[in-house]
DNA sequence: AACAATAGCGTACACGTGCACACTCAAATT
DNA sequence: AATTTGAGTGTGCACGTGTACGCTATTGTT
């Protein structure tokens, strides 16, 4: 195993991924790219499709695990800027705002396939929404003393309000009204951040009496 | 036009709809609907359908507008019960969760459709969704007498949030985890609210100083 | 050096698709 | 009563699809 041919492998396998991620579009989703669509961009036979994935439904979890993995990416950038100081709200907001301009095809590929028709991509995003949920949870939980089940219901709707924000951002070209739309969730952001502090305040004074 | 042509017309039209809406499933979107299937659960030869829409997209957009009723007659049904007493927050999501439940299937259509390939898909779902929230924020600007900006960010908030619940009770097949879901939304609809009401609060202070 | 494994190719097939076209025949109009 | 309109039909075409099959040529193994 000198790993040439092996190397050969995985360098096409990331061909056809790549082919697969610059098809799709506002106009183009996973679901509607053919097997024979995707090998032709990465130069391929059909055929050869086979070779790396069983399947197209392959490829798509494929997809969605890069995607995840993106997210994740994003949440640390969050935090490392969040460390320099600043509104941890309006930076998160607007790191998320950059993912959209930047890889709006990968949060369309998340966004569509979560409501889409195959259980199992459905399954694949939502896993890889909590997993993105669980680290905002456990962040709000330690930064700012909430208790557990409050951070949790504060973290599960920050994500679903920033989530339906990019979605809406996506079909925005005017910087204008984008910058807007930043400013509302923020604003919606401490409504929920000032509702669950209280709730686990009242929580807390509960225990003690 | 003595109406009997047209009348017959108009009813081989609902059977089309009607035939489109029982094609849609968890695993069958809109877009992944044939005219020849459509046209033949009608019972309908394929040609036939351009006699009724020029095109699947027609049909489909014919689909959103009757989903868009069915959410406000959602809406009005909400507000009968609210007046004959109870909490608003908790009466809605309950309302909202019935009909997830009765047209699943519908609700799925708005889902999908919002984040589809379709500009004009797209658009006309999102305006639905507008025509919903506007309501909502008439409703509580009046009746807890808010700022008109912060009323449209709370109505804006909490449909986000209310579709969102919505969106993982089509995957819920436990009735008790979906109660659990409907009290966790409930929640997190209380959390905005009272952030609205602070900063409506707040703004009303400010205007008089 | 001989052999096995495998990435990629080209051909071929059956299938479902939208849609054009030329019909029929009942309703509506004149 | 004669004519026009139009809802619904059946046939047929060109196209794109997934994928089975047998092949080549290169790498890896013995």
């Amino acid at each position: 195993m000198s790993g040439v041919r092996a190397q050969q492998k995985e360098k096409t396998r990331r061909l056809l991924i790549d082919a697969a991620l610059k098809q799709l579009s506002a106009e183009r989703s996973f679901s509607s790219l053919s097997l024979r669509e995707v090998a032709k961009e990465a130069g391929l036979a059909p055929t050869s499709f086979y070779r790396h994935f069983s399947d197209m439904n392959e490829l798509g979890l494929t997809l969605v695990d890069e995607a995840g993995l993106t997210l994740r990416q994003l949440m640390r950038q969050a935090r490392q800027r969040i460390a320099k100081g600043g509104s941890v709200i309006h930076i998160s907001v607007a790191t998320f705002m950059e993912l959209i301009e930047s890889n709006g095809n990968v949060f369309r590929l998340l966004l569509r396939e979560r409501s889409g028709t195959s259980a199992a991509f459905r399954a694949a995003v939502i896993r890889e929404i909590r997993y993105f949920t669980m680290e905002l949870c456990d962040y709000l939980q330690q930064a700012n003393d909430l208790d557990g089940e409050v951070a949790y219901m504060q973290a599960n709707a920050a994500v679903t309000i920033v989530f339906s924000a990019g979605s809406d951002a996506l079909d925005i070209d005017d910087k204008v009204v984008r910058e807007q739309l930043s400013k509302q969730t923020i604003q919606q952001l401490r409504f929920i951040a000032r509702g669950a502090a209280e709730l686990s305040d009242r929580r807390k004074a509960g225990r003690k009496n």
